[in-house]
DNA sequence: CGAGGGGTTGACGCCGATCAAAGCTGGTGG
DNA sequence: CCACCAGCTTTGATCGGCGTCAACCCCTCG
């Protein structure tokens, strides 16, 4: 209740000067591209796209696209965590799903969409590549395989979605926190094993419970020494005892 | 809680005794092809599957396929309201999601995963093809439009797993239950503008409360008008009124 | 007609939403 | 380098909603 946007529609001519534009992307080049929607494609393939694939950056907090706009562009994460958002009429905030790198996002414009199910919003530093849907479309005719890229994008976040609706969904608010730091260590842990702590107003989004709650319930596991602050926003966490109170026991 | 599965696997030979089979499908003269996983494929591709596509009658209650079994079908529903359902370690059973005529479920199996994710249970008389995987490769092969329609059907399956989160996974008891009429009315309407009434045990598994609590909001919504009992399970409601209550004024 | 499984209703206690206020902390500018 | 400030976290007090246990009712089906 009572949440305001990141960024509305009114400033986003200030997001745009926001983003460092980084030019075109070298996807022949890409390091990280067989974990990437364009594994599997030969590097000769992007020479004759239609239109480019631009590299893009969005710092913390700042809107990547915004539903219900029309818009043209598949974006495809190389770093950073994504989160989709929806605000209901009555001003709820909730977040719907929380995606990382290897993630491609609009891809409802695909199909049925003509314009994003949801606003797409950076939760820290974001590296993406904005892909043009006609570019799609041409590399789909030439090469199958990337239909089978987007089927499988598509049912690895249904499977995040479903996930989500039984973990996050249901039961008391310390397990369903105790749950919600489980995921965030087993999809988006950092390379020392360490996960990012989200802010009380994010969290209780994804839960659909208030802040005040998280706060007090996060505020025990520390105490309780189940969360350790590492540095900044890393935090680890003692997996048995917060599985233990997740009810995974 | 302390919920029984309908059909567990030591009755799975009484399952297939109850399974009604119709024997094999006529794709090139069904009738609903258009609204089917195959829509656009041309009739005479049927003539070079590998596997036959069967055609199955499931009773209400039984299991169409088991979650981490591992089988080789995609089912396309036909007739009929099937539940996908997830039962937790401490016996917490909740519905993922609710899917009716026009939708392929078992779509995992084509991606990375070998065993269902899910429980399929027949809530009604459901009507449903059984196409093997080796099929759907080939007719992918042969008709690139198909990865669409499997893409398609993903997306679909998507975005009705968002709207859960959104609608029925938060704020209170009365508002979640008058928004899952709405979504049984808007999502599986019959003929007439009715819909099927669940029984409290699934709608509180959908809703992630007690069948209790379920059971209350429910009476008072028909002490108020707000619902009205058609015939057997199906009921009329009151659009306008319930959307007050849900929130959506 | 009888048994059984759901649906309904009541009583009670606890969890968590809400309102309010104080404590922290990272970032900013002097 | 320090002081300050805005926004976030923490904590408290209160109260309503809903989970739980239990009894009873009704409808269906054998």
């Amino acid at each position: 209740m009572g949440y305001t946007m990141p960024m509305t529609n009114a400033t986003e001519h200030t997001i745009c000067t926001n983003i460092k534009w980084l030019g075109r992307a070298h996807c022949g080049k890409c390091h990280i591209r067989h974990l990437m929607l364009f594994a599997g494609i030969p590097d000769s393939a992007f020479d004759k796209v239609l239109q480019p694939i631009d590299h893009h950056l969005f710092q913390p907090g700042t809107v990547i696209y915004e539903a219900g706009t029309q818009k043209q562009f598949i974006y495809s994460i190389r770093r950073g965590l994504v989160k989709l958002t929806h605000i209901t009429e009555d001003g709820t905030y909730r977040i719907v799903r929380l995606l990382g790198p290897g993630t491609a996002i609009g891809l409802e414009l695909l199909d049925d969409a003509d314009s994003y199910h949801y606003t797409a919003v950076a939760i820290d530093q974001v590296d993406l590549c904005k892909i043009p849907i006609p570019t799609i479309r041409k590399l789909e005719n030439l090469y199958p395989l990337l239909y089978e890229r987007v089927a499988l994008n598509l049912q690895e976040q249904l499977d995040l979605a479903d996930q989500w609706i039984v973990t996050l969904g249901a039961r008391t608010a310390k397990q369903r926190v105790a749950q919600l730091i489980l995921f965030l260590h087993k999809n988006y842990p950092d390379k020392n094993g360490n996960f990012i702590m989200l802010n009380g107003e994010d969290m209780a989004a994804m839960l659909g419970i208030a802040t005040e709650t998280v706060s007090r319930v996060i505020a025990e596991f520390k105490r309780q020494k189940l969360l350790l602050k590492t540095h900044g926003k890393l935090y680890s966490h003692d997996d048995a005892g917060l599985r233990e109170i997740a009810g995974l026991g």
